[in-house]
RNA sequence: GCCACAGUAGCUCAGUGGUAGAGCAGCUGUUUCGUAAACAGCAGGUCGUCGGUUCAAUCCCGACCUGUGGCUCCA
């Protein structure tokens, strides 16, 4: 698996990237042109290419609407036959000024340029904007684009600052590859986990408890079958499972810091006149045990796991199928460890995470490592070790990562493992975080081999991350077709005619004493209904059987990859199906 | 939370200021069938909720709820 961003490209692949984003940062342009010429008092802010496409966010009179985007791409398509070329002028900060003063986000922009640097504009035909290029040479290399959709945005994004409206469109060196694009995205949305969780009876939601998923008896198969997975993974690293409850007293919020920093997100309940909260983390509870009784530093590492469910107040509008949800459980660790242990017990980690991933199917990964933030508690010098111990892992274990400074949590930095959704959304799956504040605020301690008293330093880790998101992901990347062992229905054994039923239920139970899930067919329909059905229910195995199969004990076996590997005897198939469950394929 | 859009049968969707329609799914019957949809019949909806306008609202207006695409957020 290539854990890390991809190796260098071919020039001629970076020579097809520079061009498009030329053509998308032009496109732009003429966009803003556009939507100028119908809306003259529009103030244009800032518009980028993207790695899809391109945007431009301006302030404009009113909404747009799905119309204002036809007239706009109809007005582009004008432009870009009119076919001016790109004229590039470097301009002094005072003509800057003087040029953009009608606009303040313009003039702010330009503010932010740093002396000494060059500020330019570019202009085509009669429309000019301060931009720092590049761009094509002509209006007309605009070959294919398309505007896609508007959405609100804030200045600069600040959530404080004016919103504006942001046009999405996408562009590309040719009708060709735009349609490619195109194309893409319907495929894309055809896996959506959302869409597959409805149709292969996975999960539903319902208004009465919001972005909550309800997982129907196929998607809570699926979802145990990870979480034993996971337990399978913690027994073999030395885990203890806790169970631990769900509802806390605020006291407990208050001394894990929660309540200052995370009570907006937390649901609240009052009782017998004293306020609790429903957990969204395990960790304070986790310290709560490991403080109920003493620890020698020969105990160390006490590695806690925990599959409570946790709720978080997620604010509306963020909430998102089964990746971002309110209601949920990670595959949650903690583990209360020596400074001596942590380099030792990361590299467990990243091992495993890596073994885990590849078994998923999972290639493309990107890693951060978050470090310490403006607000942060601990020393320096523990974040230098905690930032350095990281680091150090990554390295050692040959793992490409991106820094993001300022992005740890106050309380260490932290890893996260990042995964892209059907349509390139990346989210945050697995987590390790190295935490200084939990075993302070906890007076968490454990005896020395000197008889002294130490703190342990505790690290936060899942290798799933939250089993739905995790779910999720996963149905996104199969599109649905789960990898047996986790497929809710291993088999359906189709019956030809009725008189076949016996014959079917036999080979059935067989598959059942076997420790597959196997299940017939009896309908009274034909046999093409029960296959389609079944195919589009991603099945792994349809074994037909009819008077040839039930004369010879076997089973005509067809795929969900539409092979047909016509009879095979019973026995050996149910080997087969026994060994991919086992291999977890 | 912010911007925009959406909500009609279990699902996908059509439709109208005069109280609704299709396909699939469901149910019943017939069919017993060889690798992606047999045939027929039946049933199914206070058109998201609450208010307003109107002689009359699923349709127009408002608020709310839920969802979708973004933004922000994810200590």
């Amino acid at each position: 698996m290539s854990i890390s961003p991809t190796g260098s490209r071919g020039s001629s692949k970076d020579d097809v990237l520079a061009q498009r984003q030329r053509i998308r940062h032009s496109a732009a342009h003429v966009m803003a042109d556009a939507v100028v010429s119908f809306f003259p008092g529009a103030k244009l802010t800032h518009g980028p290419p993207t790695e899809e496409g391109f945007y431009y966010d301006i302030e404009l009179p009113r909404p747009l609407t799905p119309e204002d985007l036809v007239r706009i791409e109809e007005k582009m398509r004008e432009i870009v036959a009119a076919d001016a070329p790109f004229v590039c002028s470097e301009v002094s900060r005072e003509e800057a000024k003087r040029q953009f003063a009608g606009n303040p986000y313009k003039l702010e922009t330009i503010d932010d340029i740093p002396a000494g640097e060059r500020i330019t504009t570019y202009s085509h035909g009669a429309f000019t904007d301060l931009c720092e290029g590049p761009h094509v040479q002509r209006v007309g290399e605009i070959k294919a684009f398309k505007l896609l959709n508007v959405a609100g945005a804030y200045w600069r994004g600040d959530e404080h600052k004016a919103m504006l409206q942001r046009i999405y469109g996408t562009g590309f060196e040719s009708k060709d590859a735009l349609e490619r694009h195109l194309t893409m995205l319907e495929e894309a949305a055809k896996r959506d986990h959302r869409k597959l969780g409805r149709e292969l009876e996975l999960f539903i939601f319902d208004p009465v408890a919001p972005a909550s998923p309800f997982f129907l008896p196929k998607g809570a198969l699926v979802y145990n079958e990870l979480v034993a997975y996971v337990r399978g993974l913690n027994t073999l690293h030395g885990y203890q499972e806790v169970i631990t409850p769900q509802i806390f007293s605020t006291d407990l919020w208050k001394r894990s810091g929660h309540y200052d920093n995370y009570i907006e997100n937390m649901f609240l309940v009052d009782v017998d006149e004293r306020e609790f909260g429903i957990k969204p983390m395990n960790c304070p509870s986790h310290a709560v045990m490991y403080a109920s009784r003493m620890h020698s530093y020969r105990d160390l590492p006490v590695r806690y796991a925990d599959f409570a469910r946790l709720h978080r107040y997620e604010r509306s509008g963020v909430t998102h199928g089964l990746t971002r949800v309110r209601s949920f459980a990670q595959d949650d660790a903690h583990l209360f460890c020596r400074p001596d242990q942590i380099q030792q017990e990361i590299t467990v980690f990243l091992k495993q995470f890596a073994e885990t991933y590849k078994m998923f199917g999972f290639g493309e990964i990107s890693i951060r490592l978050s470090l310490r933030p403006e607000k942060r508690v601990g020393t320096d010098a523990m974040w230098d070790a905690a930032e350095e111990a990281l680091e150090r892992a990554l390295t050692s274990n040959g793992l490409a990562f991106a820094v993001a400074p300022g992005e740890g949590a106050f309380y260490g930095p932290k890893l996260d493992f990042l995964v892209k959704d059907a349509i390139g959304r990346e989210w945050q799956m697995g987590t390790l975080q190295l935490d200084y504040s939990l075993p302070e605020r906890f007076e968490l301690e454990y005896v020395a081999e000197d008889g002294s008293r130490v703190r342990p330093v505790v690290i936060h880790r899942a290798w799933l991350g939250s089993i739905e998101r995790f779910m999720g992901i996963l149905i996104e990347h199969t599109g649905g077709a789960l990898p047996l062992w986790l497929s809710p229905v291993q088999a359906v054994v189709i019956p030809i005619a009725d008189r076949h039923i016996p014959y079917a239920d036999g080979v059935a139970q067989q598959m059942g004493a076997a420790g597959l899930r196997a299940r017939v067919d009896g309908r009274s329909e034909r046999m093409n209904l029960k296959i389609r059905e079944a195919q589009v229910q991603k099945t792994p195995y349809m074994l037909v059987v009819g008077d040839k199969e039930q004369e010879a004990q076997a089973v005509a076996v067809r795929l969900r990859t539409g092979e047909n590997q016509g009879a095979r005897p019973v026995a050996e198939v149910v080997g087969e199906m026994q060994t991919l469950a086992r291999e977890r394929r």
